[in-house]
DNA sequence: TATGAAAATGAAAATCATTTTCATATTATA
DNA sequence: TATAATATGAAAATGATTTTCATTTTCATA
């Protein structure tokens, strides 16, 4: 059984205030304690386990950490998001692109592989970053 | 100037010895050690981090830590490969396919995201323990 | 509304991969 | 060989995450 307790509802409902948005816990302990309720940060990763097991937030693991971001309910028609991490900037971005759909549709008929969506992370250079690595090229030394 | 020392030569020999393995730098340290050469914790982290920046060896991130292996030269005809995680198992298998290059190439040229296929490691459920997974749904509790 | 068992909390300690420090040892070159 | 640059490894530091445990809160039931 599990009992509902005011800092399970500040976490839920700061993830789902700010849709989108990839929030660390340690983030998370910040914002909450900067809206007046304060939460201990073991409590905040215990909550992001259970609402992500629970299928309410999405976890994305990078090398810098875990984020987390509220998880749109994709059965209602939301759209499955995939994930861009930029390795120069560390921005995260979300794209909806078929081709990648159909790729992971090819990669679980042909390779047998069942891609998630959700745990992958394409990692690279966004397009700002890549201009500005090709304009160092150029640069004196 | 880099000096050449008999445990910077354990480290990319042993890579070298096993090609398309993946060991993360405790599994080294290990082997190194029954293999009759030692080489210390922090030693291994930093040959492996000049081997990287270098070329020889491939890092891959997971939650579990990371993972290096030998580098097979590209540019002398290596194909490129792309790494897929179990998530149930752990195992990670390397494929080698068209269809992903295209969408590489296609992320580049009309989404301007430049991924890097050494970094990125798709998750999901390889074919044993998708299978293991769907037989588990008819099972008696 | 009281009671008590189950569940939740948070501070502090524990983990664990990785990095840094620093005193010592090795290498390459003059 | 001398010596300056570089490498080594043990131990300490780091930083994200997890666990422990004494205390507090929730909630079904009396």
């Amino acid at each position: 059984m599990s009992h509902s307790t005011k800092q399970r509802q500040a976490v839920l409902a700061c993830l789902s205030g700010r849709r989108g948005e990839l929030l660390s816990a340690a983030e998370l302990t910040q914002i909450l304690r900067q809206a007046g309720s304060p939460v201990g940060l073991a409590t905040i990763y215990r909550h992001l386990t259970r609402l992500e097991e629970a299928g309410f937030v999405h976890r994305v693991n990078t090398p810098e950490g875990a984020f987390y971001r509220y998880c749109e309910e994709e059965s209602s028609g939301g759209r499955e998001c995939f994930l861009l991490r930029c390795e120069s900037c560390g921005q995260i971005l979300h794209l909806d692109c078929s081709h990648l759909r159909a790729l992971y549709e090819h990669l679980e008929r042909d390779h047998h592989f069942i891609v998630n969506p959700r745990e992958t992370v394409f990692s690279g250079l966004c397009e700002a970053c890549a201009r500005r690595g090709k304009e160092a090229l150029h640069e004196q030394p």
